[in-house]
DNA sequence: AGCACATGCAAAGAAATGTTAGCAGGTGCT
DNA sequence: AGCACCTGCTAACATTTCTTTGCATGTGCT
C-alpha cells in the first residue's frame, strides 16, 4: 500500500524519475522541476517514508547545509498472484490500516 | 499513474487477490468480501478503467443477468530505471493530467 | 545590517477520493 | 401480488490527499 500510494502521484512519480540521474539537494531539484520547495518536501518526505529514497544532510565548503536525496534501489514486482499472496497478510488486527509491503508486493 | 492509483486502495487490492482465486459476479463477490454493492461496483469500475479486470454480462440458467468479473494477467514492474524511461513521456500536451502506464512501467 | 542561499514546519484552503443511501430497472417463484 | 434475487445509477456526504502561504532557523558575503 505505501509504495503503490506513494507512487500513484505524478510529482512524486518524477522526483524519482530525477533522482534515478543522481542525486540532488532539495532547493536545486524543486528549482529543476518547477514546484515550490514546500511541495517538493512534502513528496519528499512521503518518498522517504516509504523506502523510496534516503537523504544525506551535508555542509558545502561554503557552510551552506544542503539536505541530498537518492533514490533506493527498489524492485517491485505486481502481478495479480503477487497481490493475492501479500493481501491476505494485511486482514487482522494492526495490519489492517496504514501498511508497507514493500519488497514483497 | 492509472495502474499505480488504482492499485494504492485496499479494496481494490483485495478484489484483485479474490478475482485471481476465480471469476466471480458482482453480487457475491460483495459479499464474499463483506462490503456494499454499490461500494464494490465503483472500485470495480475503476479496476475495469484501469484494465485491471475484465466483465462479461451472462444470463443464468435461471434468467438471471449476473455480471462477472476475472483478472486481467498484468504484470508491471517498478523501479527507479523503469520508472526513469516513462515518466518524461507524460511531460507533455495532453499527456500530462490523467495517463495510464499499463504494461510500461 | 541587509541580501542570497540553505533547511524545516504547520495551519488553512482547495481538490480529489471514497462511501452511503436511495432510487431505477429486470427475472423467477410461491 | 409480494418476495428474493440480479444489475445500474447518482446525489450527497465524509474523508483523505494535495498545495499554498507564511514564518522559523542557520550560514556567508558585501
Amino acid at each position: 500500500m505505501l509504495t503503490l500510494a506513494t507512487l500513484a502521484n505524478p510529482h512524486r512519480l518524477r522526483v524519482v524519475a530525477v533522482l534515478a540521474g543522481g542525486r540532488k539537494y532539495v532547493s536545486q531539484l524543486a528549482r529543476d522541476m518547477g514546484i515550490s520547495r514546500a511541495l517538493l518536501q512534502v513528496h519528499l518526505k512521503k518518498l522517504e517514508a516509504a523506502g523510496l529514497v534516503s537523504a544525506q544532510l551535508e555542509i558545502s565548503p561554503d557552510g551552506k547545509a544542503m539536505k541530498f536525496y537518492e533514490v533506493t534501489r527498489f524492485a517491485v514486482h505486481l502481478t495479480p498472484e503477487s497481490i493475492a499472496a501479500v493481501v491476505p497478510e494485511m486482514t487482522g488486527t494492526d495490519t489492517a490500516r496504514g501498511r508497507d509491503e514493500k519488497g514483497t508486493v
